[in-house]
DNA sequence: CGTCGCATGTAACCAGTTACATGATTAA
DNA sequence: TTAATCATGTAACTGGTTACATGCGACG
């Protein structure tokens, strides 16, 4: 899935410009599965109006500077079909931290302390994020079956790393002990 | 977290060719949150050659091509050292999966069932897979706390699936009638 | 007899990131 | 006055993927 398709996910979901499709994927629902900045954006609309799949309509705005709206036309929704249609690609995950964390023997206690904390807080942050977005019963099937996806999986991360700092420090520091005694 | 770096923290770990450190981003500890074809760990070893951080020596081998085994010299350990210690930079998550599902009212629900099986035997595999590797009491410190993480997020996002799944199928289904209907 | 595993590498390509360019409004 | 939000875009770069090139041994 590359960012011309990404696109055309969001636009399907309601009308937005290059500015708001990247706050999608910066704070809306797509971000937990999509990334995306103004770099890919932009280039990746007007391609995508060359080849017909989206209309761009110029909005002036009071006070603010232009913008273009974006609308998928049934060409494009038809594209977007397609893609869903294919075999998904395999998911990705990279993770600088687990990177870190890994080499725990060899990081000071207080900067594991503090890394898994900023990491908590950042759960904390995107959980509570989605909570309030999960009003419950609208119809919108797949984004709540994928929002509880995520909650489910953000929160097991959160937990383990709670339930399992403690440990990990008192391990770190009793290795590095043994180490410097020797 | 580039693909040097990820090489010098397998590297650390033990003696690796080439070869072997591909197997490492496929199938070891660090395949959950790193990655890195031939392409891209060929050239990045040489380049690590060329700046000392590691040193390679060619092993002929019986009925085998000969290999490169490089070791990871004090140089480089102290490169690795500093990579480790600069702030880590966000996680990212890719999944063309969620991104289907997302629109699940517009897939068929034999397809949808056959998504989400396909992806709860995968998460089976790798939990299996992380299970007989996880012996226990080894001093694996670091390893063992980010295995413990995986195995926590993957068993999650494997629960969600399987407890979810029947109701999303539904909701589909009906979803999809009442639109046929109209 | 095919294809999988071992083993290393290069070259072309491409997608996406970063930095730059511009500029008004609004809140701290 | 400083920074942030809104708003669009280009150009250079870079990192990684894909495809190609080569070749033997083992297994089914």
């Amino acid at each position: 899935m590359d960012v011309k398709t990404t696109c055309l996910g969001v636009l399907a979901m309601g009308d937005a410009s290059g500015y708001e499709i990247r706050k999608h994927f910066e704070d809306g629902p797509f971000s937990h599965f999509a990334e995306g900045g103004f770099g890919s954006i932009y280039p990746a609309l007007n391609r995508l109006t060359e080849e017909g799949l989206i209309d761009g309509t110029e909005q002036a705005q009071d006070k603010r500077p232009d913008k273009k709206v974006y609308r998928l036309n049934p060409k494009g929704f038809e594209a977007l079909m397609h893609a869903l249609g294919e075999a998904p690609g395999e998911d990705r995950y990279k993770s600088d931290l687990c990177f870190i964390l890994f080499f725990a023997d060899h990081i000071a206690p207080k900067r594991l302390e503090a890394l898994i904390d900023a990491r908590i807080a950042f759960y904390d942050e995107k959980l509570a994020h989605m909570a309030e977005r999960s009003h419950g019963q609208d119809e919108a099937i797949g984004p709540d079956f994928v929002c509880g996806f995520g909650q489910s999986v953000y929160g097991a991360a959160r937990q383990y790393l709670i339930d399992n700092k403690a440990a990990l420090l008192e391990r770190v520091a009793a290795a590095q002990n043994a180490n410097a005694a020797e």
